[in-house]
DNA sequence: ATCATAAACTGATAAATGTCAGTTTTTAGT
DNA sequence: ACTAAAAACTGACATTTATCAGTTTATGAT
């Protein structure tokens, strides 16, 4: 059954299939056509909150375009940002499992197309398919090995070490442009939210990661110069 | 089929299964019976090592008795505290899950007796018993949880704040007992390596949580005289 | 119970980072 | 392109925390 709601504003799930970390991979092609009909779509323009910690949520969102960034709220409303997600990726989903409340906000950084899946259908496909059940396991899993590399990261390296850390990470996660210009735009102050520090400490190491010819800055747009020494300050 | 293997050198499963944690209580008797004939047990004393970051492991651990200390090591060979694990735990799983080499190193920290199941055992499970599946998945999913609110609290609170925060948080995991004194026994160094601070931090914090009669020492012994005290200055 | 060893403790000092207050620049929306 | 608002930046200073070196005490194996 192709799912008769797809239309040009509602994209259908094979568009994000061709992403390589779909978690949707594994599912047969009546099952991917059954999530594609089900699925409602909504646009979000930067600055929108997709849901907030503390709220309960009955299903999850999968991220068709665009950026979110996830984060907690702590002491004096400072946000600590815990991961972004892009295109294939899905959040929320820990809540409709744990069913727990929301444990963080996701909000938009740059303008995004999510799906929302009703959590009955995660649980059913679980259920149905334990091909899916392995793979959505799995990347718990790998998300719970990264938390803990943070952890140890954010207790034992120095604010230095761990900004170049971060660098690194965008690096991975959203790739340079072809002129070695960071793929996406963050605020110093996300920045310091990622890194866990002071907005002013953020901007004074980038200075002297400037001044040390390791990256260069315009406004927002970082341009890596140095991989290696970035790789040496952040311990890798 | 109840498991000839079962005599006095080998605890059974009904044992651990009291627990309320325990991940195999939705398990069906006969599947349950499997676990305790294929499973193998060993005593480990104060210092083992069950097994060690970076190595393959092909199955995981439940914890029978003692408790057992997840580490990760850091920059100069410093260890961080991820989590311990008690009767009923289970370590070793992500591993197994997703297939990656073990993110932690796993010691004893009160003599301790383990049961190994085979990674095929839980694969096979997940698959059978969708119940199981499940918990499994929520149990990650809370882990995971609590790794976020770690790493939010270790960017964000104070050595101070941290420490009062792991005295709670060992009250909860291992309760007090009779005396208000905490049931579990930690070197200075150890609690250092929870709350991410040098050991002569906190032992110059934990005096002066003393002198505010928040809490009593005793060697490694620690009573908790104002929990109250000790919310109010974790941010709780 | 003893004793060697490891852990706990103390003080002095250095280094990293946070805070505050004010100025300049950039951004995003019209 | 314009402009209000937000963000970026700078400097001075305060505070927290780490480091080092040395002394005392507790622990656990025999």
């Amino acid at each position: 059954m192709v799912g008769i709601k797809n239309n040009q504003s509602i994209p259908s799930c094979e568009e994000c299939h061709a992403t390589d970390h779909m978690i949707f991979k594994d599912l047969t092609p009546e099952q991917l056509d059954n999530v594609n009909y089900d699925k409602g779509c909504s646009f979000y323009k930067r600055g929108n909150i997709i849901f907030q910690e503390g709220h309960r949520i009955n299903g999850f969102y999968c991220v068709h375009s665009g950026i979110v960034k996830m984060y907690k709220t702590g002491i004096d409303g400072k946000e600590q940002i815990i991961r972004f997600a892009k295109k294939g990726d899905i959040i929320g989903y820990r809540s409709v499992l744990s069913n727990e409340l929301a444990c963080t906000t996701s909000r938009v950084i740059e303008d995004a197309t999510l799906c929302y899946i009703q959590g009955d259908t995660l649980i059913t496909l679980i259920k149905e398919n334990p091909a899916f059940a392995m793979q959505l396991m799995q990347l718990t899993c790998k998300e719970l090995g990264e938390a803990n590399n943070y952890i140890t990261d954010i207790a034992q390296k120095t604010v230095r070490e761990r900004l170049a850390e971060i660098l690194l990470l965008l690096k991975d996660t959203f790739d340079l442009d072809e002129n070695q210009v960071l793929q996406i735009s963050l605020t110093r102050e996300e920045l310091a939210n990622m890194v866990g520090t002071a907005t002013e400490s953020v901007i004074r190491l980038l200075s002297e990661f400037k001044q040390d010819k390791l990256i260069e800055l315009q406004g927002r747009k970082i341009k890596i110069l140095n991989l290696p020494g970035l790789k040496k300050i952040a311990n890798f």
